[in-house]
DNA sequence: AATCCTCGCAACCGCACAGAA
DNA sequence: TTTCTGTGCGGTTGCGAGGAT
């Protein structure tokens, strides 16, 4: 490498574009196409940087580029997207005609992630937050899943499509919770793989004696919970298939993207593969991957896993925090 | 009316990668 | 194989607009 970056130029301009500036721009392109960055301003009379005349063309002045406000079917594409893609704007942008990555991206910081953060959504691993305030929370949170709190209008319901798979993570995040709780006991003789079926046999929590316990099942929940938490955790079910309302639809490929929120649809949870969203910032190591390619493994892979329900789950009434198979109450007791 | 604060967006910066020499 | 060049990408910054005090 060792090359000094084109803009240290002395004597070029930085800062916002004149039109005249724009205007020949324009021009130049119009008449030469932009043919190479690093010799376009000379040529075309312009005291800029070549890094600078590709920014303002590709990001402002390109013809093709669509202004104005996203509209909720592009802000559905745009989630949905990043929670396959990560970060990955430019390859967002290419599914997103006329729109930059870097509008894509500003659009992002400045509203998407606020809204999912409202929705109480991790817009990083588009995951409902897994804090200790959020399971403090719990019996409300739990309440999400139920489906009468559906929200109606269709960007309510893309986002909706994200706090339904939250929740399901949220489900697992409990259950590994019940199982720290439980294996952390020194009375207990729970195996590492606890059956669920036990698990609810067994409702009580009398086994978890003593402050110690406490702390010891705490200190294990925080470093699940700071992402050590796979969801291909030993203790987490195998590959299941779990009934949800407005589940989280893989999108056409080459079709506008369709929220239909008011489907009874298949979530298809894979406890084998690192997370529900493929692309968290910590495993987005792929990047090399064609961006078809991406999208096209996570759709056939939506469509091909074959499932096997989780029974025990079915049983678990964990809208209602007093449900006396596991008591609710009793478990948060035992949570900061 | 003046000042402060927040927000949104355009632009910049540094790094990485691919291909050419 | 190494070095250089051109380009693209993602993160960050700076500034103007608008609202709140």
């Amino acid at each position: 490498m060792g090359r000094s970056p084109c803009c240290d130029e002395v004597g070029v301009k930085k800062g916002p574009w004149t039109p005249e500036e724009d205007e020949k721009l324009i021009e130049y392109i119009k008449k030469h196409g932009h043919g190479s960055w690093r010799h376009l301003p000379r040529n075309a009379g312009l005291n800029r940087c070549g890094k600078s005349c590709r920014l303002r063309w590709t990001n402002y002045l390109r013809p093709d580029i669509k202004r104005g406000k996203f509209s909720e079917e592009e802000e559905g594409l745009i989630i949905h997207l990043h929670s396959m893609l990560g970060n990955k704007w430019s390859l967002i942008s290419t599914k997103l005609p006329g729109r930059t990555d870097n509008e894509i991206k500003n659009h992002w910081n400045t509203h998407l992630k606020k809204k999912l953060l409202l929705m109480g959504i991790d817009p990083v691993t588009h995951r409902r937050r897994a804090d200790l305030e959020l399971l403090a929370n719990l019996p409300n949170l739990l309440s999400c899943c139920n489906s009468s709190t559906r929200m109606a209008n269709s960007w309510d319901s893309t986002l909706q499509l994200q706090a339904d798979a939250a929740n399901l993570v949220q489900v697992q995040i409990l259950q590994g919770l019940l199982q720290v709780l439980i294996s952390s006991s020194p009375n207990s003789n729970a195996s590492p793989n606890l059956n669920m079926n036990n698990l609810l046999a067994g409702s009580s929590l009398a086994p978890l004696r003593n402050i110690a316990d406490i702390l010891q099942a705490n200190r294990q929940l925080e470093a699940l919970l700071n992402g050590s938490f796979g969801l291909a955790h030993g203790s987490i079910p195998s590959a299941s298939t779990i009934q949800m309302p407005n589940s989280y639809q893989a999108l056409p490929l080459q079709n506008q993207p369709k929220m239909n929120g008011n489907e009874n649809q298949q979530l298809l949870f894979h406890s084998n593969t690192p997370s529900l969203v493929s692309a968290s910032p910590e495993n987005t190591t792929s990047v090399s991957l064609k961006q078809e390619q991406i999208i096209s493994n996570e759709i056939s892979a939506a469509n091909s896993e074959s499932s096997t329900p989780i029974d025990p789950w079915d049983a678990l009434n964990l809208s209602d925090p007093n449900g006396a198979d596991l008591g609710w109450k009793e478990i948060l007791e035992y949570v900061p």
